[in-house]
RNA sequence: GGCGCCAUGGCCAAGUGGUAAGGCAAAGGUCUGCAAAACCUUCACUCCCGAGUCCGAAUCUCGGUGGCGCCUCCA
């Protein structure tokens, strides 16, 4: 499998650290509100890469992490008048549902800052004793000039950070570039005891921290938004190498920013949309399935008419998966036929292809053509006549794909199937005396529902779509 | 000001040297009581513009134009 490396610009040969085992981290969100749809991106695309990599035979460890100290949440929870933790406990649940939503659940662990505390301060304490950090009024920082290779990540050089107007300046600092540790606590804000100050971390250690406790000094893949190339990951990689004296991490993966109107959804830029309000019209499914559609290094500018065109898109393949069941369940002969076995021969091509995308930097927008190729020679091969056996294939190799992609193929049908089958039976016999117009109206009743009819040679197929 | 990325049909989007995938939308047809689904057919002599390299370029080089990102919290 290719990775497009950050750190070196290039597509490299993925090869783990540990034969057979690859260890991820990506970064997670500060929990101070609910997610928007372009947090939805990592969460999504590297959910993918931990699938892939097991089907791949990898035993994977994931890990992500929340935020959940730091000044949006404080300011947050002054605003409503509460403790700094109910505001990241709260969102913490809220963000839980929406990974849930997106069948993103499969994280090994989610650490949280608060609880990592000892070791954000012991690993401050090596940098300090190794030169690498210094301390000034109770704050902690580190200095970037006697990290030599500070940049490399990004490509910015010191001496341009500096000339940047954009740098803060703070007198404290010994250089511009220098980035906070620890910094005491303000009157009514969380803190804990350190050698320095009663304070908290600063935002880049604690990645840096979690990275090393859970999956070592040095890991396989790290990755998360490009926003974060600069400062947050230069940073953390100046950290974990000064503290560990090891290489950090061997690829480095970014996703390209969700836009809307061309312009990059941004809580601070203030033209983001919620991911929960998205959900009162689409299911997360959708959100999901759209996300794969486009490369995950390619800017990918969100809008409704897209978010329909993947629902119908994403209905096609259910549709003709559901075409293979009912095939399947209501199929005369039960062994393959001779005359089948070349559609199952074929069906690799399908498997083949889908690999190849994948294998090829994680090009989900080919894995999924793979699959609308599928649904094309599923429903030109499984027909009425076919045998359960060959239906039941192209369902197997549906199910393989799909769960790599992470796509339910069917969705929950929330309505008794007895209600169902029985308003079917009453429309059949409408139908059977000719009685068109109460046929059309149980058609209409069920379509209310959520439910569609297709009148079969075999007989009636129904399939739910959660009505919104 | 510094660094970097992008520009493909009505919309979305793969493709990074060998003659334009796929999805949505649209048009016609088959099937159907009508539908739905499915299938068949049509839908970019062309990939922002100009020049160059090459037997050959959407793909490489140079120059434009337009757009975006990072340099500050940000997925």
């Amino acid at each position: 499998m290719k990775i497009y490396n950050t750190f070196t610009k290039t597509k490299e040969e993925f090869v783990p650290i540990e034969p057979g085992k690859v260890k991820i981290y990506v970064c997670g969100p500060t929990v101070y509100s609910f997610i928007h749809i372009g947090n939805a991106r990592p969460i999504v695309v590297f959910d993918v890469l931990h699938r892939y990599l097991e089907y791949k035979g990898y035993e994977v460890t994931y890990a992500t992490n929340f935020t959940d100290v730091d000044d949006k949440i404080i300011k947050r929870a002054n605003e409503e008048g509460v403790e700094a933790s109910v505001i990241s406990e709260r969102y913490i649940g809220e963000y839980l549902k929406d990974v849930e939503g997106l069948k993103t659940a499969k994280a090994d662990c989610r650490p949280k800052v608060t609880e990592e505390i000892g070791g954000i301060i012991e690993m401050i304490k090596t940098l300090i004793e190794k030169g690498y950090a210094y301390e000034k009024n109770g704050s902690v920082y580190f200095s970037t000039t006697d990290f030599k290779p500070y940049g490399l990540l990004s490509g910015k050089k010191l001496k341009e950070l500096e000339a940047g107007a954009r740098v803060e300046i703070d007198e404290e600092k010994r250089n511009p570039s220098d980035f906070v540790l620890w910094k005491p606590a303000k009157p009514g804000e969380p803190k804990w005891a350190s050698p320095w100050s009663e304070g908290r971390p600063g935002w880049h250690i604690e990645c840096s921290v979690m990275s090393k406790k859970y999956l070592g000094d040095t890991i396989d893949i790290h990755a998360g938004g490009d926003d974060l190339i600069f400062p947050h990951h230069e940073n953390e990689i100046a950290q974990s190498e000064a503290a560990n004296g090891k290489k950090f991490v061997n690829y480095w993966m970014h996703n390209a920013m969700l836009t809307i109107s061309g312009k990059k959804m941004g809580k601070s830029e203030g033209n983001f949309l919620i991911l929960r309000d998205i959900i009162k019209d689409f299911s997360y499914d959708v959100i999901r399935f759209l996300i794969l559609t486009v490369h995950y290094r390619s800017p990918m500018n969100f809008s409704r008419d897209l978010m329909e065109a993947a629902e119908t898109s994403l209905t096609r393949i259910r549709t003709a998966y559901s075409n293979l069941k009912f095939r399947r369940d209501n199929a005369k002969t039960e062994e393959l036929k001779e005359e089948e076995q070349n559609s199952l021969n074929e069906l690799q091509k399908y498997i083949t292809m889908f690999e190849e995308s994948l294998d090829d930097d994680l090009n989900t927008a080919n894995a999924v053509t793979a699959v609308f190729e599928l649904v094309k020679f599923s429903n030109v091969s499984v027909l009425e006549n076919s045998s359960k056996a060959q239906a039941q294939a192209f369902i197997d190799v549906f199910d393989k794909l799909a769960d790599v992609l992470g796509i339910k193929l069917e969705e929950t049908v929330e309505i008794g199937s007895e209600k169902i089958e029985a308003l079917i039976a009453e429309r059949q016999l409408a139908r059977k005396n000719k009685d068109f117009a109460a046929a059309d109206r149980i058609r209409n009743e069920l379509s209310d529902m959520g439910i569609t009819l297709n009148d079969t040679p075999e007989g009636v197929k129904w399939t739910y779509k959660e009505k919104k």
